[in-house]
DNA sequence: GAAAATCATTTTGTATGCAATTTATCCGAG
DNA sequence: CTCGGATAAATTGCATACAAAATGATTTTC
């Protein structure tokens, strides 16, 4: 199935924090999509898989339950958790706002380095947008996301923001993008960098929910079409 | 051993979800100040007190952590969730964005009952008030800002709240208030229902924001003062 | 032949036992 | 008397065993 050497060290679990590592494991694997939404997660195949006993197992489920992964079933289990239509707009709806308040705050907080390495991660988005190399550019994107809410020095947000991106993270890191659509993407983030520059919090703050509020409708459009196609 | 009076039932605990149940005892005593921040959960002591094993009370730990009311440790336990000053600061940063985003999606989504429910809810609030009240005011004013929630018809809102409000719960209902303060919140208030009842969701969520944030800068002043006390 | 009921199997939930780690106690050296 | 180290006690973490519930299959009844 995998590579036996390197794959062994990187998906093997450390017996050290088991319930942890397990719980880390099950995440991947959810975000991965080994495990789709709607799955039940047998405990029984789980352990073999894992190769860990129930207990840490069980314990796993419960942490996972709390980021709102998978959702607990009185006397029937776990299942990975399945995101109706109208919650991932919801969510969007949220972080569209909390990502906004991450710029406001991020305007004021950012440190020259900070600034700098989000110029870096600029740069390698335009770049990978020239070669119109998908994947590389959700990954610069990301990574600036992460660089702006760590730069708001705000543990609280950066913290409810991981929750929330974790569980729409396959939606909003692997969806398509019309070409026209990434252009103005990228043109919105060439604008969030200037006000980022000039310490405009308040600008910032608009841009950025109004960036979110785009990718949201795009995503939601893909969404419901992708839906369409399924029912005919 | 099975409950005979009515009090029994009430707090004995339901033997058909005991993790859940245990999680939401210990929650209880998390927020009632039984437990308070920093204090360790010893497994064998809380068995005993709560009359089950310690494998559901290690679940409803897992369960417990995943809201950010306790930490885990490894090898060393669990311990009630210790706020710093800044911790507190931090979330009702968050929390005032979100409240704003709640009042503007209330604006929009509100139905007429839960308006109507409101305005019942703010004649309350005017009651303790007068009366200077303060257990009923909190309780009232809590009351609204859940039907608030709740009116934004957006569950990942509420959820995220939710989270948030339990972390600092003790700390934002049980603070004090300069009568000065008192009378500015009751003021706000009244404004808020305007808007409300206006539909204009942008000035409600600009009153909401500097409402949160007054509410904000009034408790960090209190806490910071008694801290400097308890130094003294 | 279909619906219902009964029984077996599977799966989840809880309790307990054992190993490993941490914490507390005691003793001796400086 | 204090500090450090060794040992004992306590506590946590994981695995397993048992109990209860749910699922599925088979038989019974109409």
């Amino acid at each position: 199935m995998l590579p036996e050497t390197i794959a062994d060290t990187v998906t093997s679990i450390d017996r050290s924090a088991l319930h942890a590592a397990v719980a880390a494991r099950l995440k991947a694997m959810i975000i991965e999509g080994v495990l789709v939404p709607g799955a039940r997660l047998n405990e029984r195949v789980l352990c073999e898989q894992l190769d860990v006993s129930r207990t840490p197992l069980r314990e796993a489920f419960k942490l996972l339950s709390g980021v709102g992964l998978i959702e607990l079933q009185q006397n029937r289990g776990a299942v990975v958790a399945r995101l109706a239509l109208e919650d991932i707009d919801a969510t969007f709806t949220v972080i569209a706002s909390l990502e906004g308040l991450a710029g406001e705050l991020a305007a004021q907080h950012i440190t020259d380095s900070e600034l700098t390495e989000i110029r870096a991660l600029q740069f390698e988005m335009l770049a990978s947008h020239a070669r119109r190399d998908l994947p590389g550019y959700f990954s610069a994107n990301m990574r600036i996301h992460a660089c702006l809410s760590s730069a708001a020095k705000n543990p609280v947000l950066a913290e409810t923001f991981e929750r929330l991106n974790t569980r729409i993270f396959a939606t909003r890191y692997r969806s398509n993008l019309t070409p026209e659509r990434w252009d103005q993407a990228v043109a919105e983030h060439a604008e969030m960098l200037k006000c980022l520059e000039a310490r405009d919090g308040r600008q910032l703050r608009q841009l950025l929910e109004t960036h979110l509020h785009n990718k949201r409708a795009t995503i939601m459009a893909e969404l419901r079409s992708r839906q369409q196609d399924e029912a005919a």
